[in-house]
DNA sequence: GAGGTTACTAAGCGCTCGCTTAGAATGGTG
DNA sequence: CACCATTCTAAGCGAGCGCTTAGTAACCTC
């Protein structure tokens, strides 16, 4: 594997190998899933993809990591976006449900193939996740302090408004009634009525 | 395989395997589990596994459709057990989220296994799914009709309800500061102020 | 305790897996 | 067009997979 990281045609090549995995990962699992089904589906042999990369747990991780990444960015900036907790939470529900419907594909392995990482990656991968969890839980805590909301526990609404927006990349499929758009605008009043900020 | 589905031995040892399998599913997915893996976890070598099933998968499917089955019947009793939306509503998310926390090991089978399955199997877990989800869906309407509950879009309301008590089966680990019945009193409280019953 | 059914294992078959190797195309640069 | 790094493939290796086969151990009945 050449360090070919800038280089124009390598880096069409990367992404195809990358968007091939992704579907796949998605569809079958990373173990239901083989080499073989990914450099076929990027139109390549299965010895290209170790032009590209390692090996295929280091694709998972690629994907993994960016995923989690660009979510934590997503909600980093939402939260930051306003000082009123009730704007904060609208914007961060919104985003974070149109982000998980409309890359439902990409989001079920961020939320669902942690275990196939390996335990450095893995390790790596959970840190990001805690710091996306934290922030949900601030902004929770946030509002209450400043009496916007009202909670008995803000622990579990906090818990609850995240576990809702990661679950739509198990059920929304882009097939059904619903646009992005429908399921954030619902689950934005709905994460405002479980912070009782209605 | 002989039929020795009513001999007491050889229901132990499809009770054990079944642990077993459970355990390793939970753990790594269907793809990520050998024969191997479940045979040596229930004390057997890996040839029992075929004298008492006819595959990998059907353990599977077997384990998916007692899971299903079973989470059906909770929803039905807990929201046919009073005419009172409210009251039904109470039930039902305490039941359903008391189990997906107890047992998230099978619920994450349950839930998250699904591709796995062969498409004849597939298709009947499919259409308990959707028993499920329509006792849930009519319960809010009932609630709406009943005037016990206010929503803006009660499918919404009710994939939020649903969403919240199966993705308990992801994050919830035995290990953290929640019993499954702090989770259950906190998620019935959520459940309420959703669909505007609070 | 002999006979027959049931429950299990040792060994391994055929196949597919992740990944490697050796070498052939490809394409930019003098 | 010669040169050479870059990009890719044909072929296949060793390992582990799901599952089978042939035979042994365990158990129940009489």
């Amino acid at each position: 594997m050449p360090d070919t990281s800038d280089l124009p045609r390598a880096d069409a090549t990367r992404a195809r190998l990358m968007k091939a995995a992704v579907t796949a990962f998605a569809e079958k699992g990373f173990h239901g899933t083989t080499t073989r089904d990914i450099a076929t589906a990027a139109g390549m042999s299965p010895a290209a993809l170790y032009v590209h990369h390692r090996s295929k747990e280091e694709l998972l991780y690629l994907i993994s990591r960016s995923g989690h990444e660009s979510t934590l960015r997503l909600v980093e900036e939402a939260i930051g976006s306003s000082d009123d907790p009730v704007a904060a939470l609208r914007r961060v529900v919104h985003d974070f449900a149109v982000h998980h419907a409309r890359d439902h594909t990409g989001a079920r392995i961020v939320n669902y193939e942690l275990a196939a990482l390996s335990p450095e990656h893995l390790a790596e991968i959970r840190t990001i996740r805690r710091r996306i969890e934290r922030e949900i839980r601030a902004l929770v805590e946030r509002g209450v302090a400043a009496g916007a909301f009202h909670v008995p526990n803000a622990k579990i609404a906090a818990v609850a408004v995240l576990s809702l927006g990661i679950d739509i990349a198990r059920w929304y499929r882009g097939t059904g009634e619903w646009t992005p758009e429908d399921v954030a605008e619902g689950y934005v009043q709905i994460a405002l009525r479980i912070v009782g900020a209605a």
